[in-house]
DNA sequence: TATTTGCGAAACCAATCGGTTTCTAATTTA
DNA sequence: TAAATTAGAAACCGATTGGTTTCGCAAATA
């Protein structure tokens, strides 16, 4: 199953486990009592979250500690950066104009 | 039906939808040209991307011009910064170099 | 050693997703 | 005015999602 940051994000709990996460290490069954929802369940978050990378498993006798991957929220900054780019650079460009324009002499006839 | 930006941009072809969008306006149709999807398919999308207000139709006879809203991306932005803000500040904190000691006191008896 | 604890795996379930085809409405255009 | 074009809505479909309960296994503890 391929995984992927940005699907892994789409999920609020997610999106919360990677806050606490951030902050320090922690189990499955820590992490779980900041949710309304079942250990397991937060464990197959972890999984997403594990699966495309953005958390590692630290194993310490029979608890194993989920902690945060920097690099990989990088990917998200990344494509954001990306966006910017686009999007800054689009008002040098004649191609909204020449629209805008077009647009205009249609609705004017 | 509650429309959530991380949850939009959790689809690969709504993100590509929105890096073709920032450059310039364009209606279904044109949108549809760029993916081996129906217009039907696109035009979905289209919808979940406007439901999260991160496009803006803008009609012209019967052609809907789709243009983004750049406010909208900085909510991930936003997230983003937030995150990097308890990333980077982690190091200040004892919490890891605590959870760490006593990871180590354990597995060392 | 027997019991408890921490964890993931598996099986199951209703809801949602991304896609299709078909249909309807409105605006161009010939 | 008739035909073509643009686009959303609806009905449908299989796959995926996020959750549950049940289970088994390994490590800690009594």
């Amino acid at each position: 199953m391929r995984r992927d940051v940005f699907q892994a994000i789409a999920d609020p709990t997610r999106r919360a486990i990677i806050m606490l996460v951030a902050v320090q290490s922690m189990t499955p069954n820590a992490l779980a009592e900041h949710f309304d929802t079942t250990r397991q369940a937060v464990s197959k978050h972890l999984r997403i979250l594990t699966e495309c990378e953005l958390l590692k498993q630290n194993q310490s006798g029979r608890e194993i500690y989920y902690q945060l991957n920097g690099d990989k929220m990088k990917e998200i900054d990344h494509w954001l950066a990306q966006f910017k780019k686009i999007w800054e650079s689009r008002f040098n460009q004649l191609d909204d104009v020449l629209a805008t324009l077009k647009k205009e002499k249609k609705s004017n006839i």
